[in-house]
DNA sequence: CATATATCTAAGCAATCGCTTAGATATATG
DNA sequence: CATATATCTAAGCGATTGCTTAGATATATG
């Protein structure tokens, strides 16, 4: 009855992503998006409402992304904290491109938004730092000494220092990502 | 023999800086600056020849701030660590402005621009950050018994764990940054 | 006071921003 | 095959971007 979609949103959004990941929301053009994408405005807007549409959508395909390649590993380890460490060794390889790194696109997007961003991309940013955190109480709860309290604050520390791996991976050497890692896992 | 300035670039400078540091560098447009600074554009280009001149100044000026505020009370402390750690605190109240924080205005600059910014802007941040990690060293060293590699290792952990506490102060809890602060100094 | 000149205002430049729309194209149905 | 309709192309919308410039204004000198 009607024209068929040359496209799959799922692998257009992808494209989308990775130009998010590497630029930010706001350097990131509507006409970056259409080459990047291989889809003209038309269609995009059709697909994802407005930007801010692509942008959230990008946001979920980068869940999915770290979800597969990145957090399941963690999920399924029996490691304990040497899998919480591990899992801070595969993030920087995980954000690596080429021989620069791009950093964590939420992290990113924390830094260039701020708390005043877009209530459904805070939404969206809040669940995926909620989700990584609950893994690592997981994983240190593993050591049965540490009580709720300790665990928390433990988690807190880790996530902080996850923040700060994922912008100083953008300047920093190996070398210091690396002394940052050990010294990092020292004290839990 | 000709007109006077109106204004003093020391003095204009440092409203650019605030709304820099408040926005970031892209999104900072020249309009904004016009009204920040109470200059018109004729005036911001021809004390400073562009937007990215505007910047590099507005990076000094974050300079002088950060070291009149912060860095100078490091300096003169002999309290070793624990200076290190109370530079940490006084960080996050130095980003405060209201009841939200803006991070570190090199740490948003490298977040936002990467290793692939303008050379000049990374000359300041990369020689910022040199000065700061220095002063590290020097506050550590003030334990006899550490070597130079772990007076390095040390030194390259505070830095990264200085950005994500900067990058961190955007949206997490005053509670989550304590517990980041306390664990960071558990092993050092 | 008259003049030279740096500094000001304000208008405008081409390029790009996010987004819209009119008209051409393709395809599942009667 | 004819028709209805979703999807495509491509042009263009007003607003904003960084930056420039012509002309008005103010002031230290001869």
């Amino acid at each position: 009855m009607a024209r068929k979609k040359a496209y799959k949103e799922e692998e257009v959004i992808e494209k989308a992503m990775e130009l998010f990941w590497e630029k930010g929301y706001e350097v990131t053009s509507v006409r970056m998006l259409e080459k990047a994408m291989g889809i003209n405005q038309f269609s995009m807007y059709s697909s994802f409402k407005n930007k801010k549409g692509v942008f959230l959508e990008s946001l979920e395909c980068y869940k999915k992304k770290a979800k597969r390649e990145l957090i399941d590993k963690l999920k399924e380890s029996s490691e304990g904290v040497d899998a919480i460490k591990q899992y801070f060794y595969d993030f920087i390889a995980f954000s690596r491109i080429q021989d620069s790194n791009r950093g964590c696109l939420i992290t990113n997007t924390v830094s260039e938004l701020g708390e005043k961003a877009d209530p459904e991309i805070l939404r969206k940013i809040t669940s995926f730092a909620t989700d990584v955190k609950d893994l690592f109480i997981e994983k240190l709860a593993t050591d049965k000494s540490k009580t709720v309290e300790v665990l928390e604050m433990q988690a807190n520390y880790l996530m902080v220092s996850l923040q700060g791996l994922s912008v100083a991976s953008k300047m920093f050497t190996s070398k210091q990502l690396d002394d940052f890692i050990k010294n990092s896992f020292n004290n839990i």
